[in-house]
DNA sequence: CCACTGACATGAG
DNA sequence: GCTCATGCCAGTG
């Protein structure tokens, strides 16, 4: 069963982030051709399909807050998927100014 | 088609 | 700086 096309774009740009960076929701939702549909992007995190090729671990919040995530240790868990991704982070939270995506 | 849900984002207190 | 309240969009029932 194929997705929606929203949902597919989400899933596509999430596995496209590349390594030691991550993405937000917000981000996703804008480049998925809907700015402000963060709600949604996380959404089809949670409904994600396809978990061994949408790093899902890889989308935080527009501030760098990992949220969600009930697999393993939830948000510890995905921090440290992070980190050995060569992702930086400050404290409990993600460093955007270094490791956000960005197209350039 | 209507109502509720959800791993967000932003603003005000 | 933190917590509460509102608005946003798409999906599911």
């Amino acid at each position: 069963m194929k997705q929606s096309a929203f949902k597919e774009k989400i899933y596509t740009l999430t596995s496209q982030i590349p390594h030691g960076k991550v993405a937000t929701y917000g981000q996703l939702a804008k480049l998925a051709g809907s700015p402000g549909a963060a709600r949604a992007v996380g959404m089809c995190m949670k409904t994600n399909p396809h978990p061994e090729i949408v790093p899902c671990y890889k989308v935080v919040a527009s501030d760098g807050s990992l949220t969600g995530y009930s697999a393993g240790k939830g948000i510890l868990t995905k921090k440290e998927k992070l980190l050995h991704d060569g992702v930086f982070f400050v404290g409990s939270k993600v460093d955007l100014k270094k490791s956000q995506w960005k197209s350039d």
